[in-house]
DNA sequence: CCTGATGCGTC
DNA sequence: GTCGGAC
DNA sequence: GTCCGACGACGCATCAGG
């Protein structure tokens, strides 16, 4: 029997999920949903549910977001509301502002009076057909579709949609629920449903196969070939005493390179490269495919390695210059004489016909090394904290980013007692830095000046110069503190943009400095976030510009400029 | 043909 | 990628 | 312990518009 599940009803069920707070009760409500749709429902519903619309194995981009969704409600609602002349700022999401808008706009619409409620799979087309436009023009093609769909949305439906096209639902349910959800839905076991979605590359792919046929599909369900699986993640650890227990055994310790994940599968001449999330990123490194060919010395193969980039002196390249080669598509030949390619491989999940992930990593490992020619991550065995601990430095001193620490008695899946593998990273010293502006937060940070502008100053301009942008670190009690102080030494506001007087400073921990065209320093910090609110520290104190120009080239002592 | 804006995917 | 909060 | 949503910098491709 055939069903049709309107959007509204998933709008609705999602607007149920945002309210409810605990997790079980999510699950279960997604669940009992998940058991009534129809077959053909469920990738679009999944999808719209954990804000990705299309499965990963599914190469479709909709290539839309605020900035055009935006120009089309001003089309929508055109002179109609005054309060369209002020863009949806400091306070609002953009999906709910719209809503607002709309029902303002159009008072008379509602839920009941549209002429044919709109239903899932119909908005799943559209979705599919504003991400098949490409071309010239294209993006007023985009805009049509779009504002068809919109004309047609109640005011709630409107809202959903706009949350489904920029990926944002902010209603606590992704991946890891969705999981959950499947698995109560059609009564499977959760282990099995998660490795299924583990080989299968997605969740909503997972689901299909559990609604038609079971846990008998889901058992089914094994890796091949140049379908590409969800990679093994590892959890952070602050140190290797963490992780090095008395009673943790042997550990298998390698060097962590700063670079791109990348998940090769090979069979025969063919070869496929693709990211960590699935991307096919073959014609970006024709080097490494043509060389897979022969450097796997097996016919068929799946196996996993970072790539990164290797300067003339063989020392690693910082990971800006990685990324010049990672999604290009023109001139690869051009760039690759520029930038070299190094791959280092650490896992085995398929070798010639035999599927690998259930055997031990120490096995996979063993016969990775067997049959590659591609040199294997850097690594040692050992239960010692010291040789780890020594192991650590040579690590770093070789210019890479740590070590991970992995079981070597693991399978290739999450393991249901914990992490089976960690990352251990350097860490660097930190910078005090001045805050010189701050913008407002969105969905839990409405409200608060939740993302600062860090500067310090520059001795030979006269002027905070700026290096980056953080909204890592403070607890919610100190933003609250925070957004009072700025608020007291605002300058001027620009848009969500408020200038303050550079008076705040702040210690920030940063990962690396990087050379950067968006700044006038002409420096950003990576992965930069706030240790601790400095009150005791005034502006003259902070670090100047000059020492972060300092760090910036201390880092090629161990890495390379080309 | 060039430039700037936008979106995506890597970390 | 990193972090704090909520479960 | 796990999941989630706050958002960072960068470089590339693509498209709009001159």
């Amino acid at each position: 029997m055939a069903v049709t599940t309107t959007l509204l009803r998933v709008a609705e069920l999602c607007e149920g999920l945002e309210r409810t707070r605990s997790r079980t009760e999510k699950i279960r409500k997604v669940a009992e949903f998940l058991s009534e749709i129809g077959e053909e429902e469920v990738i679009p519903v999944v999808g719209m549910i954990t804000g990705k619309i299309f499965p990963s194995y599914d190469r479709k981009v909709l290539d839309v977001s605020v900035g055009i969704l935006w120009d089309n409600v001003r089309a929508l609602i055109g002179s109609k509301i005054a309060a369209l002349e002020s863009e949806p700022g400091t306070s609002e999401d953009f999906p709910s502002y719209v809503r607002g808008l709309l029902a303002r706009a159009f008072p008379m619409r509602q839920a009941t009076l549209t002429e044919s409620p709109l239903s899932v799979l119909e908005v799943y087309k559209l979705y599919e057909a504003i991400a098949s436009s490409r071309g010239p023009s294209s993006r007023r093609k985009k805009s049509a579709i779009l504002d068809a769909l919109l004309r047609r949305c109640t005011p709630v439906e409107a809202e959903f949609v706009l949350k489904n096209l920029i990926g944002e639902m902010r209603i606590g349910f992704t991946e890891g629920l969705m999981e959950e959800a499947v698995s109560q839905a059609f009564n499977i076991d959760g282990d099995l449903v998660r490795r299924a979605v583990l080989v299968l590359g997605d969740v909503a792919l997972a689901g299909l196969e559990a609604k038609r046929g079971g846990t008998h599909a889901l058992l089914k369900a094994k890796l091949t070939l140049f379908h590409p699986v969800k990679p093994m993640l590892a959890a952070n650890a602050n140190s290797l005493e963490e992780i090095f227990t008395p009673t943790a055994g042997d550990l298998m310790v390698e060097y962590k390179l700063d670079g791109a994940r990348v998940q090769i599968h090979k069979d025969g001449d063919n070869v496929r490269i693709f990211s960590r999330r699935l991307t096919d990123i073959t014609d970006s490194l024709p080097e490494i495919s043509k060389e897979a060919i022969d450097s796997l010395k097996v016919n068929s193969a799946v196996v996993e390695g970072e790539v990164i980039a290797i300067g003339r002196d063989d020392k690693p390249m910082p990971f800006q210059h990685l990324m010049r080669r990672l999604t290009r598509v023109r001139e690869i030949e051009k760039e690759s004489q520029k930038v070299r390619m190094g791959l280092f491989l650490f896992d085995a999940l398929f070798l010639d016909g035999h599927i690998m992930i259930d055997e031990p990593l120490r096995t996979r490992r063993e016969r990775l090394q067997q049959v590659s020619r591609f040199p294997l991550v850097t690594e040692i065995v050992t239960s010692q904290l010291s040789e780890a601990k020594a192991f650590f430095e040579k690590s770093v001193e070789a210019g890479h980013e740590g070590v991970m620490v992995k079981n070597p008695n693991s399978p290739y899946t999450p393991g249901i007692r914990g992490k089976q593998w960690f990352k251990v990273k350097k860490t660097l010293e930190t910078l005090d830095l001045v805050i010189v502006a701050a913008e407002y937060g969105y969905g839990r940070r409405t409200g608060w000046l939740s993302d600062y502008h860090l500067a310090a100053y520059d001795s030979e301009s006269g002027r905070f110069m700026e290096v980056g942008k953080t909204f890592k670190g403070l607890t919610d009690e100190e933003f609250r503190q925070v957004t009072a102080i700025l608020k007291g030494t605002a300058t001027r506001t620009d848009g969500n943009v408020v200038s303050v007087q550079p008076r705040l400073v702040v210690e920030v921990a940063f990962n690396e400095i990087q050379k950067s065209t968006k700044y006038e320093s002409g420096m950003a910090l990576r992965f930069a976030r706030i240790k601790r609110i400095r009150l005791d520290k005034s502006p003259g104190e902070a670090d100047t510009l000059q020492r972060v120009r300092e760090i910036y080239e201390r880092q090629f002592s161990r890495k390379s400029y080309f």
